[in-house]
DNA sequence: AATGAATGAGTATTCATTCAT
DNA sequence: CATGAATGAATACTCATTCAT
């Protein structure tokens, strides 16, 4: 009965300690040895959990955006105006970047690795694509009830994501000069502006 | 006599030969052989010109920025309303990112850089900035003379950056289901509208 | 369990194999692979156990020195007159060019490198000063009981220790045309005919 | 005309530049490039006058063995009686340490190649039996005329041969601590003590 | 399940030598 | 004669992966 509850527990401690050795030296740089040292775990322990470095790489890419996905939920599911939910959504993006700001090099990391592999390119495609969905819907209601102008939802919800996105590419080249989370929200409030009905 | 002309030549030479590697194979695992075959010189002399690897990686990403920023400077020189003006920038970007296009990977992997060497960051930062500045220029002109409402420049400005970054991303995820141009046209008209004086 | 003692068997097998490799190809041309196969294992183990080619030269200069220390051990604590005993150390001099006699080429090496490595250098300025006091000794004790005059005992043995080391030198270069124990003996016996009390 | 004249001055040139380069870098480590640069000359002229880095190195154990053996030259012619003129060689030895001391690494690197080349140690043998026959000579006048004892003039010899190359190594692993000439003429005293006729 | 010793493929870089000019 | 750009063979070292215990 342990066994299974082991397993999980085993891959869990190794992700854990990917994360903060490919964070700390990257990728390529980091080594096996590394992450078995830092999870406690003896080399041979973790191949018996990942089948490779490439396993615990592509791994830990599903794992961080579903753990990122786990955040927005609620925020996902709450209710309010449009602009209160945008509002939240910027602020759970705010969030996700305190909160994962050691992990940022990793991010960019992954970015460098959909370059070369279609598979990972398409993860990424399809966690936009469901980001833009949720915001197109947020923002659909708000045309809807009236709070917006009848933009058409898909690009608004596309700019509101190239919005996080490239906040979150600038901040990551120099953390400690942008606040990303008042730079957020003033640009949300641009973006607002020129949704909002007249 | 055309020993210095030859020089320069030569390290344009691999230095394009390199941009075709590396958006290949990735710079680790382009070799320096790929290079030196693609560029038509023998490795040896590959090493004449650039002293390591890291030294064409280096050179490449001074380079290709000093290409954009050529390719901007008849744009910011410009003149035209505000509107105008920052409408010309957003093509400017879409023509980048046509021209540019084979060599997207190669900027995925810069940013991947960038995560473990300070230096890369504060170039990217130093780019950034002074992105930010023109556009602020402009921004600033539209207030002015009263396209514009009183936002912050800096502000607005920084939410046109990252607007045109976070959809080079989003893009680079997809390049075929995604035109570049059409959403950065339609990211700036909803800026604009949030800028306009009502 | 045995791993400790398998570590020492290890260091001691490819210490073995470098002499052999080292001795044929001389320390530049010697290849790691060569000294890995010789000793059966391969690159990886090698390296497992020796951080780098200089390591293992730098552990083969401090362990020849020890195996030929622990060769006179028991001639330098034996007892007899100042002759007998200064002639059971040319005896076991000779006794350790016949068994150091294949290894000749990788002492010829170590000059080299002294060369270049104060270092080394200074480990064999270390090692001649053990002997010599070892042989001032004898020869303080050949003259405080009458069989010597009242030479400089400290110059003395720097006589002896450079007829050893030259006589080495020159039989390195033609080790078949030159028995090195009956000149050494000669040597002594003239060195020994200055030294006696007329 | 001249063009012999040129190439024997050309050959001195570089012959001269790779002993400054050799003794600093060593054989191995000394570029080709050095040389040249050293000499004045460009590397594609060094090797219109030696056909290669070895060819070099075998010209320089031959010309700086002639060179030494000049310098003997009048010292073997000398007269005066079997003790003087002993004396004097080891003076002209001590003349030539203080002389080649810069170039002593170089001798020790001549060591290591004849470790690895069969005719670089007959060319070692050659010169020490060249020295061993004068010396020989010498001590035989000494017989002859009663100032020393019958020994084996041979034997004697190549004590003394033995001695100054053995001095020679020891002092090169510690040029400042041990004073070449001053031990040189007490060893040989002890030596003439063993010589001379009771 | 766990270990960690062993493997060996993979590659950036150097530099003696050549040769077109 | 002289140059120096170009060549390419040669090799130490790393590290993901395996497997005997």
């Amino acid at each position: 009965m342990p066994r299974e509850d082991l397993s999980e527990e085993r891959q869990q401690q190794i992700l854990e300690a990917a994360i903060r050795v490919f964070a700390e030296h990257g990728f390529h740089d980091a080594r096996m040895e590394d992450i078995a040292r830092e999870s406690g775990l003896s080399k041979g322990a973790v191949y018996l959990y990942y089948k490779s470095k490439d396993a615990i790489i592509a791994t830990l890419l599903r794992t961080m955006f579903t753990w990122m996905m786990r955040s927005f939920r609620s925020t996902i599911e709450g209710s309010g105006t449009a602009t209160e939910r945008l509002q939240a959504m910027m602020g759970t993006f705010a969030d996700e970047i305190d909160r994962m700001a050691m992990a940022m090099p990793i991010l960019l990391e992954f970015y460098a690795v959909a370059a070369r592999q279609a598979s990972v390119r398409e993860f990424f495609a399809h966690v936009y694509a469901e980001f833009r969905d949720v915001l197109a819907a947020m923002i659909r209601q708000g045309i809807e009830n009236g709070e917006f102008r009848a933009v058409d939802p898909e690009e608004a919800a596309l700019t509101f994501l190239a919005l996080t996105e490239g906040l979150t590419l600038i901040w990551a080249m120099n953390p400690r000069g942008l606040a990303w989370r008042e730079h957020g929200n003033a640009a949300l409030r641009l973006l607002l502006d020129g949704l909002r009905t007249p």
